[in-house]
DNA sequence: CAAATTTCAGCTTAACTGACATCC
DNA sequence: CGGATGTCAGTTTAGCTGAAATTT
C-alpha cells in the first residue's frame, strides 16, 4: 500500500502468502508424522540452539508459555525432546533436543529440503543470498 | 537443513520467523479497528480483484469455504464489503468491497504501510526490488 | 518485593468435518 | 451425473486468560 501504480500485492501480503504456501507444503510432508508444523518447527529451533527454557521458545514463537508448554508436551512423551532442570537455576527448566528427535530430524529433513530446494528453485544463487539477507534483515527491523 | 555448515536457520524458517513477526505486528495496528488481520488481508485482497466469490478467497486464504464464510460475515453486518449474486451464474455469489470498505482500508493505510516502510528500512531500493521478486518467485514455485 | 519461569485449570474461538441443496 | 458453490450444524483444538508456586 502507498506504492506506485499497478505494482501488485504489498510486501506484506506477498510475505504473508509465501508463508501460507509454505505452511500448506510442511503440513504435507509432515502428514503421517506425528508432529505438527509448528512442532517441527519447535525441533529445528532445538536443534540450533541446544538447552533453550520453554519460555524462550515460547517468546520465539509469539505464544503464551502456556501453550509451548502444551506443544511440548508430545514431543516429550514421544522422547524427542528432553527437559531437564538448568543445574544453574532452580527454577528454570531447559529443553534439548534428544538423539531420537535428532534421528526424527534426519529422516524428514529429505522432503523439508527439498521444498526449500524447489521453492527457491527458479532463483540464481546470487538472488537466493540476497533473499535471505533480505528475510534476515527485515526480520531484525520488525522484531 | 542440507546446507553448509553454521549457515543459520532454514530459509523455509527465515520465513515463518518474519511472517509471525509481521502478524504480531499487524494485530497491533490493527487493534481496536474492529477487524482481524485476517479479515484485513482479506480486505486487500478484494481491493484489487474485484468480484470475487467466497470459494476463491477460501482457496488462495488456504481455509475452508466455510471458515472463509464465517470470516466475511462481520465485514458484511459492518458494510465494509458487499454480496451480490453472479447474474452469469445462479449460484455463485460475488464479493466486492464496498465503498466503506475502500475508506476503512484507506484509514489504516497509513499505520500499515509505515509497518511495510520499517520492515525493508535497511535495505536498499535494488534489495527492496530484488526481495519482491523473488518473494514472488518462491511462491509461484510452490503454489 | 518485583520479575521471570513453570504448571494447573478453564475458556474462547477460529477452523474443521459432515451434510445437503443448488446450479452448470 | 460429476463438479463446484453456498449454507446450516456440530465439533475439535490451538492458543488464550487466570491463578498459584517457585526462584533470582
Amino acid at each position: 500500500m502507498t506504492e506506485e501504480p499497478s505494482t501488485g500485492p504489498s510486501i506484506l501480503y506477498q510475505v504473508k502468502r509465501l508463508e501460507l504456501v509454505v505452511r500448506a507444503r510442511l503440513d504435507e510432508a509432515l502428514r503421517g508424522s506425528g508432529v505438527t508444523t509448528l512442532q517441527y518447527t519447535a525441533l529445528t529451533v532445538l536443534a540450533r540452539e541446544h538447552g533453550v527454557t520453554a519460555a524462550a521458545l515460547a517468546r520465539n514463537s509469539f505464544v503464551t508459555p502456556q501453550s509451548m508448554a502444551d506443544m511440548l508436551k508430545p514431543l516429550e512423551r514421544r522422547g524427542l525432546i528432553r527437559r531437564e532442570p538448568n543445574p544453574n537455576s532452580g527454577r528454570e527448566v531447559l529443553v534439548y533436543l534428544s538423539d531420537a528427535g535428532r534421528e526424527f530430524l534426519i529422516d524428514h529433513e529429505a522432503r523439508v529440503s527439498e521444498l526449500a530446494r524447489q521453492m527457491v528453485a527458479d532463483l540464481s544463487p546470487a538472488e537466493i543470498a540476497t533473499f535471505r539477507s533480505a528475510l534476515h534483515r527485515a526480520w531484525e527491523a520488525l522484531r
